[in-house]
DNA sequence: ACCGCAAATTGACAACGATCTATATTGGCC
DNA sequence: GGCCAATATAGATCGTTGTCAATTTGCGGT
């Protein structure tokens, strides 16, 4: 295995693939599938959904889980899988606890899967 | 459990959530998420890298086992999720598989990640 | 200080997913 | 027709993950 295909005169046989860029670096990959995944669930795109239509100031744990049919710690484990992925925020007010997308997150992770389109506002 | 809440004037100390938008339906939800889900994950974004960035009619699967350190199954076990997900196109041509990315399959879930940004090019 | 309520954490369990080895399929070639 | 090479499929295994019930933490009011 491994064989070195720098040449592309000596073996002609071959796939025809003259390819350039190297793999991605496991780091790079690691990050964007890490963030991907973390949208990558029904629950959560619902979740999220819900956040980005419905909230300026955010939407509370308590609103959430009626409407979604799961249980209070159900929603938190998804609300904090969200939180390490830097999507949404949160903000403690009394003993409610008030979530809202991160403003950016979704545009940032959506450049990030389509390199093209979207050249300005970095 | 399940406490009615369709009343906002009794239960004034409530949690101040004026939703209006309904959850998505599971559907949708369901369907975006397993459209994400094909690229949630570290080898499949490098394989979608690597056919994005090198290939003009395709990448073989022979060319994509080694740098990737997978045993061929695997390699078309993700294709085969990849297509499934109408991310990728297959060609064959002699005993070989040619597969590249479908023109706009990102762009397009790129758009769905981010509602804001792009408003020409349907 | 105690009680109650909202949210987070923990533990357990079932379902899914990524990977491999082994086998089957397909297309060219002698 | 039979063989070889490139992919695909099947079966098995092991780690990951979504879910809930039970418990803990944190904050306000009485």
């Amino acid at each position: 295995m491994l064989l070195a295909m720098d040449e592309t005169d000596d073996l002609v046989g071959r796939c025809e693939t003259p390819l350039v860029a190297p793999v991605l670096s496991d780091a790079q990959a690691e990050a964007l599938a890490e963030a991907l995944k973390a949208v990558a669930e029904p629950m959560r795109v619902k979740i999220l959904h819900r956040l980005a239509s419905a909230a300026p100031h955010g939407v509370c744990v308590c609103d959430l889980t009626s409407p979604l049919g799961l249980a209070q710690p159900t929603v938190s484990y998804h609300l904090r899988v969200l939180r390490k992925a830097g999507l949404v925020d949160r903000r403690q007010e009394q003993n409610f606890a008030y979530y809202s997308v991160r403003p950016g997150a979704l545009d940032h992770l959506a450049m990030l899967l389509a390199p093209a389109r979207i050249a300005e506002a970095s």
